[in-house]
DNA sequence: CAGCCAACCTGAGTGC
DNA sequence: TGCACTCAGGTTGGCT
C-alpha cells in the first residue's frame, strides 16, 4: 500500500501569500537544510520563466545550507553560494515524501523533483505554471531583478508606522491597490489585504492617502496580526506531519471577509453583509456597514 | 513618475 | 454529454 504524500499546501482557493510561503519554508527547512541533493530533475524547460538549463548539474551533489524567505520568494542557499529562487505563483505546491516511504509517482504537473541524500523526495507541482524556479548567487541576491524592488518585510523592523504612512501619503489609488503593491510592503496578496481591511474597519475603496494618519495607526498592527496569526495556523498544521495521515498542511482557518459574499458580517455588533466588488479586475470582499 | 490593465496558464464550475 | 464561457490571482511590462 502506498503511503500518502505529505502536502505542505494546496487548494485552489488558498493562494500562496506570505504566510503560506513561510509555512512551506518551515516545512521544507528540516528536510533540506544540511542535506545534499542527490538528484534534481526538471520535467519541463520553463515555468513563468525558464528553469536554468544547468538546473540539474548545479544542484546535484550540492549541499543546502539554509532556507530563507524574502516576501513570497523562498531562497534555497547552497554551499557554493548558489541560491535557488522559488516562487509558488498562484498554484504552486510542494510535497514531501519522507524517506522510507515508497517513491512518489510523478504526476502531470510535477515539474521539479529533488531527492536528498537522506532519501526524502521533494516535488514542486504547479498546474498553472505561474511559479518561478531560477538561480542567483548569495552576492547578487539583493540586486536580483526579482528581489531588488520589493518593499519591507511586513513582520520585520524595517516596516513600521512611519514607513506605512509614507507609502500611503499622497497616493491617489485605493488602499486596496496600495497594499497589494509589493513595493509599499512585501508579501500581502488579495486575501490578506481583504482580511486586514475588514479587521481595521477601513473601506477598500478609500484612497490610500486618506488612510494615512489615524486609520493607518489602526491598520499597521492589524497587518502584522493577520499575517502572524496565519503563519501560526500554518505552523500548527506542520506539527501534524508526524501523524502521516495525508490530510496535512492545509490551512484549516477560514477567512472572515474573503470569499464570504452574501454572508452576515461576523463583527459582533455590525449586522452588515459581506459584499463582493471588483477592483482592478480582482475580487474584493468587504462589509460596507463597518468598513468606512 | 503614478496608475491602470492585459497577458501569462489551467482546471473547476456554470449555463445552455 | 459536451461545448463555450467565466473565474481564480502574483507579477511583469506596456501603455496612458
Amino acid at each position: 500500500m502506498r503511503q500518502p504524500r505529505l502536502y505542505i499546501r494546496s487548494y485552489r482557493d488558498k493562494m500562496p501569500e506570505l504566510p503560506e510561503v513561510e509555512t512551506v519554508r518551515r516545512g521544507l527547512a528540516p528536510v533540506l537544510e544540511g542535506a545534499t541533493i542527490k538528484s534534481a530533475v526538471a520535467n519541463r524547460p520553463d515555468l513563468r520563466l525558464p528553469i536554468p538549463v544547468d538546473f540539474s548539474e548545479r544542484l546535484t551533489g550540492n549541499h543546502v545550507e539554509r532556507l530563507s524567505r524574502r516576501s513570497k520568494y523562498i531562497l534555497i542557499e547552497c554551499a557554493d553560494e548558489l541560491v535557488v529562487i522559488l516562487h509558488l505563483g498562484m498554484s504552486g505546491r510542494v510535497t514531501i515524501t519522507p524517506a522510507g516511504q515508497e517513491a512518489p509517482v510523478i504526476g502531470k504537473h510535477d515539474h521539479v523533483v529533488l531527492v536528498t541524500d537522506r532519501g526524502d523526495h521533494i516535488i514542486y507541482n504547479d498546474t498553472r505554471r505561474f511559479g518561478i524556479i531560477t538561480f542567483t548567487s548569495l552576492d547578487e541576491m539583493e540586486s536580483h531583478p526579482l528581489l531588488k524592488n520589493i518593499g519591507p518585510e511586513p513582520l520585520g523592523n524595517s516596516f513600521n508606522l512611519d514607513v506605512l504612512n509614507a507609502g500611503l501619503k499622497g497616493r491617489k489609488s485605493t488602499i486596496k491597490a496600495a497594499l497589494l503593491d509589493q513595493k509599499l510592503v512585501a508579501g500581502l496578496g488579495n486575501i490578506y489585504v481583504c482580511e486586514a481591511l475588514w479587521r481595521a474597519g477601513i473601506s477598500p475603496k478609500r484612497t490610500a492617502d486618506s488612510v494615512a494618519g489615524k486609520r493607518a495607526e489602526r491598520l499597521f498592527p492589524i497587518i502584522r496580526e493577520v499575517l502572524t496569526q496565519a503563519i501560526e495556523a500554518g505552523g500548527s498544521t506542520l506539527k501534524d506531519y508526524a501523524r502521516v495521515d495525508g490530510e496535512l498542511g492545509y490551512f484549516q482557518h477560514s477567512f472572515q471577509a474573503y470569499g464570504r459574499e452574501g454572508e452576515k458580517c461576523s463583527k459582533p455588533e455590525c449586522g452588515g453583509t459581506v459584499t463582493r466588488i471588483v477592483q482592478s479586475n480582482r475580487s474584493t470582499f468587504y462589509c460596507p456597514s463597518c468598513q468606512r
